[in-house]
DNA sequence: CATCCCTTAATTGTCGACAATCAACATGAC
DNA sequence: GTCATGTTGATTGTCGACAATTAAGGGATG
């Protein structure tokens, strides 16, 4: 229910059925209900969502142009399964993205949305004090704080890039490899200097502290992978 | 005839009616036989492709993910016309996205690719000699070149941006706007000494050289567009 | 004369059915 | 026993028809 009243409040346009399948579908594969690399049948689907088989195809077409599901010609489409390489070629997209973005934000940012960032960031520190091993917010914050700046650069292609596709992505990762915080208060100081540097108007060094922030981000994944796999490495010699 | 097999040798697969008449409906709009703007009927294009709507929906929704087409429920759909804010964004995206190509590129290009590439090179100067005014092969080169060092970080999604997204839209700006090319010896001395930073490794130096290629760029169009402005100004007072 | 409403035509959205293709299984030959 | 091959079942691709929505035009009214 909170669900539908989110993706509705996030997306008021669900005017037509292909449209409101692929919310449906799109938050059922972030949230893990479609686990990564089960098969999704046509037939199945329209069964499950008492749909046609019309709509569903074209939602399902959203889902692959999103990169979220993969399809095959008169084989099927599965659910897209991150490898660890498509991983870190995320976050190198994302460097490059949102440094860019940071750019352009600290040049073009008005005062009210400045503002809504730095409340943005005091509402993670009231949480991080709440819970402090309880991260979970905190990530999704992490992806509200991104978000805000990318709509602060004002250019709708990098929106629709990050906002519409990677940060998805970015989800589903977090799923998959359930990938709880971790790091999180040198990420909320990293945060801070770049909405500082943003306000100040310097765009080269928003650009750099951003760029900095995801690549630490990546080193951090790169980290714990290698740590999963000695673990797993070590039980199964 | 010629253009189906062209089609057909780019992309070898064509297994499906939606897949042909999308590469079909793709090199119509590049080409500017669909102008832009105008707008795309199912029924219409149903006649004139001789197939049903089935197909061509899938197709049109394609278009629409690859930002060709915009539609709008239940009223149809157009051909994107770009405007100049949107072109500059474009441009935004490009300096981000391919500067971070260049740089992977450097690292990880194998020595026959690093090889194709001055290939490349040595054919535009070939053409560069021949037509001196006549720049169009110069500028279809100038994407090959791009094309070919997006490739050469074997970064799968910066290619699927780039390679499917952005250079068709690169291309429908430059026949929507019918640029063609200029500053051809400059652009051709940086392609030059970018295949020269990627060849000794250099990547910042390559991050940096691909960045000012493209900013450079960029920066060309933003003049061409208000010598333009000013023309049409003076023209009607 | 301008405005509002209603009618109408066309287009889009949706549905169910048929044909083409593929994966799996069973069967048979070497 | 293993590999090749034919058959079967299901899924995907394609098609035509019906319902819903929209935009435009005509007519009545202030």
């Amino acid at each position: 229910m909170t669900d539908a009243q989110t993706t509705a409040a996030h997306t008021p346009e669900a005017r037509t059925l292909a449209e409101r399948v692929f919310q449906q579908l799109q938050d059922a594969i972030v949230r893990g209900e479609l686990p990564p690399g089960s098969k999704i049948t046509e037939p199945g689907l329209s069964r499950t969502y008492g749909i046609s088989r019309g709509p569903l195809r074209e939602a399902m077409r959203r889902l692959e142009a999103h990169r979220l599901i993969e399809r095959v010609p008169h084989v099927g489409a599965r659910v897209v399964k991150l490898t660890i390489q498509e991983l870190l070629e995320l976050f190198d997209v994302r460097e490059a993205l949102e440094s860019m973005s940071a750019r352009i934000a600290a040049e073009h940012m008005t005062a009210e949305e400045i503002a809504g960032l730095r409340e943005v960031l005091a509402l993670h520190e009231r949480q991080s004090d709440l819970s402090r091993g309880e991260a979970y917010y905190q990530r999704e914050g992490d992806l509200d704080f991104h978000y805000r700046i990318v709509q602060g650069s004002h250019n709708k292609m990098l929106m629709g890039m990050l906002c519409d596709d990677l940060y998805y992505l970015v989800r589903l990762y977090r799923t998959q490899f359930s990938a709880s915080g971790s790091r999180p208060q040198r990420a909320f100081v990293e945060h801070h200097r770049i909405v500082d540097a943003i306000e100040a108007g310097d765009a080269e060094l928003a650009e750099l502290l951003m760029r900095r922030h995801v690549s630490a981000s990546r080193e951090n994944v790169v980290e714990r992978y290698a740590a999963v796999l000695d673990q797993e490495q070590a039980m199964t010699p």
